[in-house]
DNA sequence: CAGTGGTCTAGACCACGAA
DNA sequence: TCGTGGTCTAGACCACTGT
């Protein structure tokens, strides 16, 4: 059963992978669309909407509907944090970071497994390639584990931020739990998607041998630009290549 | 800017936690809600789909709008390819199961690593729990490696299909890679979502000792009711990274 | 200001499910 | 058949962006 606005989101994403509009490109306004394929607005605006959560076009309210660049896929590597390193040494990369100490309350005590009122160093970075954001990480701490630097202006970490690792020295365990869901509020803002877009949400809780939570973050990452990849071995001495 | 659906969306969200509507419960009509709340047919079903995709309300077409069981989150765990054990264990779990023979083609080929034509065994499983689907898989096997058993119609492997374990022996190396992205066509009704929801799609790549590739699985779970886990020790893993 | 997208309406018609 | 949700329309009004 098809319906009509699935039929003009086909044929847009046709002409928009034919190169017939190019990327960074205005479409036509709403209404010029509208008349061209011979349907309401709201109809023309349901297919722009499937475009948008599969990442292919971006709205800007009063602007236009432009055609995002296609942006190679981005690797999170599980395991150890991080992005893939060819992402990593993109140099187009650029990092906001804002760090603020908070008092630990009813999530975060769960997730540090600290008492309530602990103070907890807060670090909130949005990765940025050129234009787009792809990466949102709000990195929590307890104080007294922050290495030294992270609450500089400065900030000397900026690289491993760059690549959302873990920020203190190498943990003895991660647990990554992934979820996908839609953004909040806050996440769509300031990742720049629309509410009906999709999120990959990693936890991420990082363990010092003794079993000490030194890291919670919590990372959300626009679905349509990040996957995450997880390998295992269960063969200890077996060397893999991967492609 | 609040806008009128979104307040319609916590108000009715508000009803649901406070139990003035109980789960498996039906909504009111769409046409009852939207006189109740003043508001047009369109702008109610705005309502209705936000709350559809935070997984709070069912719709089933010509039945009406139910409210959910809060199924407590369901635990993919990686590494092992299985839902966590108290999962796998619920008698609840009912498990449906088609096997064909196909011939490799484009994207079989290169998960699989075997040549254009090659038979491969594709098994499609749909997990319920109750009345909801919550797992989708796909697995594609050489037609060589199959496991006797598999191709049965008795089929003795449905409880590793409950659990979306790997059929045949324990691989020497699993990858994951993890996508938060909407649903396809076949998902959406496969998986009673609607087409805004969000869907967390693995890939499950599992190797032998010798780097073949013994199975390929697209396992697709709705958002709101799968997460999935991966925990890496880095104190057992000898490569252990110095700097 | 004009042009754009964002929300909403009142009503039509179609598709599905249960009697 | 009837009640339900699913899609679509034509038009109104608001909010944002640039001039």
């Amino acid at each position: 059963m098809r319906s009509r606005h699935h039929d003009i989101a086909d044929d847009l994403r046709q002409q928009i992978a034919k190169g017939g509009i190019q990327p960074s490109e205005r479409l036509p306004s709403e209404a010029d669309l509208a008349d061209r394929y011979e349907v309401s607005a709201v109809t023309l605006r349901r297919a722009l909407a499937v475009l948008q959560s599969e990442g292919l076009v971006e709205k800007i309210h009063g602007k236009g509907n432009f055609v995002r660049r296609p942006h190679r896929k981005i690797l999170y590597v599980g395991g150890w944090g991080t992005l893939d390193p060819w992402t990593a040494a993109e140099p187009a990369l650029r990092v906001t970071v804002r760090s603020t100490t908070v008092p630990a309350q009813a999530q975060l005590t769960n997730l540090l497994k600290v008492p309530t009122g602990s103070p907890i160093v807060e670090t909130t970075c949005i990765s940025h390639e050129g234009e787009s954001p792809h990466g949102l990480a709000r990195i929590y701490m307890p104080r007294d584990l922050v290495p030294a630097g992270v609450l500089d202006d400065d900030f000397p970490c900026r690289e491993a931020v760059t690549r959302f690792a873990v920020l203190g020295p190498p943990p003895a365990a991660l647990r990554e739990k992934v979820r996908a869901r839609p953004p909040t509020l806050d996440e769509a803002s300031a990742l720049r998607i629309g509410h009906a877009s999709v999120v990959l949400s990693i936890t991420r809780i990082a363990t010092d041998s003794t079993g000490r939570v030194v890291e919670a973050t919590l990372l959300a990452f626009p679905g349509d630009r990040v996957d995450a990849v997880f390998t295992t071995h269960h063969v200890t001495d077996e060397r893999q290549t991967q492609g």
